[in-house]
DNA sequence: TCTGGGGTCCTAGGACCC
DNA sequence: TCTGGGGTCCTAGGACCC
């Protein structure tokens, strides 16, 4: 049995502010959402102080001002550099990695002849040396093993100096008996009520049901995740993915009622899906645009609509995928209603090779090089300094971060001095 | 006053075809 | 007007993840 290790940064987004402001140490830390609206990472202090994930601000702003908490602006640029200097250190420990999120990854440890106790301390080390991010570390045979594992390691981070490794059939039992149901990878919130009513309360009770009962409950998903957690490898280790969808949606800091500024937006997004998409080197056959009223706001009428458009050739143009966009906009849009967010998601890929060599077929290669050209001169310039038309300079638009911190890793003007004297 | 963003997979049911 | 079965494809919706 290959084990597995499954690697997580600790309060992610806060442990990378605090690379940077190092007198944060010990102190709580939390980093908001767009638009300052939502709390999305909480150091342990901040933890403890009784912020929930994803709690508005603006109901925390006593706790905040009471104890002094760090507040950030989300920086998903310094945290997505900060993520790949953790993986590419964490690839040198494991040929084959799976990077599953923004601050999480799996190894397969097969063939490593160390003691995997101790590799784990040591990648947990190199790690922290090099890039001060705090991890903890799970080991075991299969993945759902090794995050049973992480979740030990973090929790009693005393015992365990943050790497625990199940390597015993009674390490496998005592930690699924400890896992409450409602944690176990996979079983989310609606499951988790579903099989507390069975009197089903930990992951261990979970792996006693009949495979039937699983499936009918849980789905094949569910037994996917019960013969891991029992130590039979089903869920694989997934190297490389590429998206199935890519998406950029924005809540607007304040209501829009006017179609102009909305289209503006959605033209944005619609030029943002398709930088990415050439950054994968794919092209799409779909585009979905969606826009929605203040759903909090139960005193105003209520709106929301989506709409999935097929494309006539598949294309990765930002000019194209612009002009699908605000038709597509255009159908669901009802004059009347304040909206207050919008997103466009592109759909159904094939690869940009194939595009090119259709060349008759499609409208879309003129705009091939031209694109190369506008992602050179954004990348090589400041970003979104070519801009289409419809992303009007007049109406340009920002989120509200107030407490953003410097690009340090990934803007030259903002990395940290040192003065050497 | 202020409430995130970006993904995956599975299933049931309808449309359509033979 | 009554009468079958089986297969495939697509989509909406619901669950989950971080």
């Amino acid at each position: 049995m290959p084990p597995f290790a499954h690697i997580d940064c600790n309060n992610f987004y806060a442990s990378c502010e605090r690379v940077f402001n190092p007198s944060l140490r010990d102190k709580p830390v939390i980093v908001l959402s767009n638009n300052d609206g939502c709390a999305i990472a909480r150091s342990n202090e901040a933890k403890k102080l009784g912020i929930k994930m994803g709690e508005p601000a603006f109901k925390i702003k006593d706790i905040i001002e009471k104890h002094d908490v760090a507040v950030f602006s989300a920086n998903f640029e310094l945290y997505g550099d900060m993520s790949n200097r953790v993986f590419s250190i964490l690839g040198g420990f494991s040929a084959k990695i799976e990077i599953y999120s923004i601050d999480e990854c799996f190894l397969d440890l097969e063939g490593i002849t160390t003691d995997l106790r101790t590799y784990g301390l040591e990648m947990k080390q190199r790690v922290e040396k090099w890039t001060h991010i705090p991890i903890s570390i799970g080991i075991g045979a299969t993945k759902a093993l090794a995050k049973t594992a992480t979740r030990v390691a973090k929790k009693f981070a005393a015992q365990t100096g943050g790497v625990h490794y199940i390597d015993s059939e009674e390490k496998r039992i005592k930690a699924l008996k400890w896992l409450d149901i409602a944690d176990v990878w996979g079983i989310g919130r609606q499951y988790s009520k579903r099989l507390l009513a069975y009197n089903i309360k930990n992951a261990y009770q979970l792996t006693m049901m009949s495979d039937d009962w699983v499936k009918r409950h849980l789905t094949v998903v569910g037994l996917r995740l019960k013969y891991d957690l029992q130590g039979i490898p089903t869920i694989r280790l997934d190297e490389i993915k590429d998206k199935k969808n890519i998406a950029t949606t924005r809540t607007f800091d304040n209501m829009l009622g006017d179609i102009r500024d909305i289209r503006e937006r959605v033209s944005t997004f619609a030029v943002k899906c398709s930088e990415k998409l050439r950054k994968q080197k794919s092209c799409c056959n779909a585009i979905q645009v969606f826009i929605t009223t203040n759903y909090f706001r139960e005193d105003m009428p209520q709106y929301s609509n989506s709409i999935v458009v097929k494309l006539p050739f598949a294309t990765n143009s930002a000019i194209e995928l612009a002009n699908f966009a605000t038709l597509a906009l255009e159908k669901i849009f009802r004059p009347g209603y304040k909206y207050k967010k919008a997103g466009v998601i592109v759909l159904d890929f094939s690869p940009e090779e194939n595009q090119q060599l259709n060349i008759f077929e499609n409208r879309n290669t003129k705009h091939i090089p031209l694109m190369k050209a506008i992602d050179k001169l954004n990348r090589r310039y400041s970003k979104d300094l070519i801009r289409l038309a419809t992303q009007a300079p007049g109406r340009t638009w920002r989120m509200r971060q107030e407490k953003l911190s410097n690009h340090y890793t990934t803007d030259i003007n903002e990395v940290v001095k040192v003065r050497v004297s």
